[in-house]
DNA sequence: CAAAAAATATGATATTTATCAGCTTTTTTG
DNA sequence: CAAAAAAGCTGATAAATATCATATTTTTTG
């Protein structure tokens, strides 16, 4: 089994906090699992009682809607952490996390990093800054799903896809592969409409669209339109 | 100057989790308003280093979106804190927060509260908690905006504020007085959109209006209503 | 590789929601 | 208290979005 101490990713996310011996500590706990595409890290319902590290690859973070649909939250990439609330609360966990592509995931039981939790403020600190960021950004969502338009949504979500996933050069795709279902579940709409905006965006030249690849040609005019124009 | 050792309030948030000494120390540096209604207790933009501990009235939590329209993200009340983010980030503030009625708020200073982040590690976790359970409410809201209809989120906010300022007597109103345009702010709708549904909430039976306020009259149909029946 | 299944695409239509206009009621203010 | 302003209400219409139907393309599977 692959050693924290050495583990790049971990300078990603708080673990990047934790001292040498901490690090030691937690990866003789933890255990590490390849994840296939389309397979389930965890569901809604289930007590997930750590976190998980992600190492590798993408996966999407979800709940159920009454209505039956999932709604896509957010995803994760490599060097995020997941799981943060268990740590902190009893409860079951309130998302679904499903593999995008395939990829590598650490999990670190509760009962050891709830120690350094309690003795290492550095680590502490790291985590609540996460939290405070991720209910920034929730917020943010909040907004946008409460008062934007589809269209705005959908070019603010190609946007932040090119922030994470884009290589910034312009004959490259993005470097994720989602469903169009799974894009109109990132902007809270019906398949059929988020496939008919594309359409769009593609005809006004915009983006490219190769199958599942998405090349985003003209961020500039993509910003106007998030922003209402 | 009220004593916090001796507030009643702090039983209900993470100040609680302090310390008789450290509450001394915290009573000594505070300060405390009376902040009218419709006045802002802060804005989008502001530094605001330190925690808001509310002792009395609601406050509702806004951001503004693009389109110039302000979108309530979530309405806070006696015993609650906020400002939790600034504590752990040199940003400014992302959200606006105004009264909704007279209330009186202690404001704490960033550099006293933080070493009893740093060094109560009780307090720190209740820190935690309340964020996670933060974070948690956004992503059922973020499931609700992207999923629900109108129809379906005013029956979810009237079931909200029954449970937050209701008081289960079918013949007393909500204890908080929001104008329609809060409510379709709160839900994310126009104005005249908001007015209509509840008219016809009203029309149903479902609730009674007079004026501001608002009589919950049958709340298992609202809640059905809320899961798209 | 061929058949089946799933995903993508597009048109037609229905439904939901926003916008605009005008009116009434309530609240504020001098 | 009266005038003005703001809030609340309702109808008509426009715009956005969902749904349904169907065709095409891509992917999966035996």
């Amino acid at each position: 089994m692959s050693k924290c101490e050495q583990c790049i990713v971990r300078q990603l996310n708080s673990l990047g906090e934790l001292t040498k011996d901490e690090l030691v500590r937690i990866s003789g706990c933890k255990s590490s699992d390849f994840i296939k595409k389309g397979e389930v890290l965890f569901d809604e319902g289930d007590h997930i009682n750590g976190v998980f590290c992600i190492k590798d690859g993408v996966c999407k973070v979800t709940k159920m809607s009454s209505n039956g649909k999932e709604q896509i939250i957010k995803l994760i990439k490599k060097g995020d952490l997941i799981g943060e609330r268990s740590l902190v609360s009893n409860e079951v966990a309130n998302l679904k996390a499903t593999a995008i592509n395939d990829m590598e995931v650490c999990f670190i039981p509760k009962e050891e990093i709830i120690k350094d939790l309690n003795n290492n403020s550095n680590f502490t600190m790291s985590v609540l800054k996460d939290l405070a960021a991720s209910l920034k950004e929730a917020d943010n969502i909040i907004v946008d799903m409460a008062q934007k338009t589809v269209k705005q949504r959908l070019a603010e979500t190609l946007l932040h896809l090119n922030k994470s996933y884009g290589s910034n050069e312009i004959d490259k795709p993005l470097d994720i592969q989602l469903s169009r279902e799974d894009i109109a579940s990132i902007i809270g709409t019906a398949t059929e409409s988020a496939i008919r905006l594309l359409s769009t965006f593609k005809k006004e030249k915009l983006i490219l669209l190769k199958g599942k690849e998405i090349y985003i040609l003209n961020p500039k005019e993509l910003q106007r339109i998030a922003e209402g124009f």
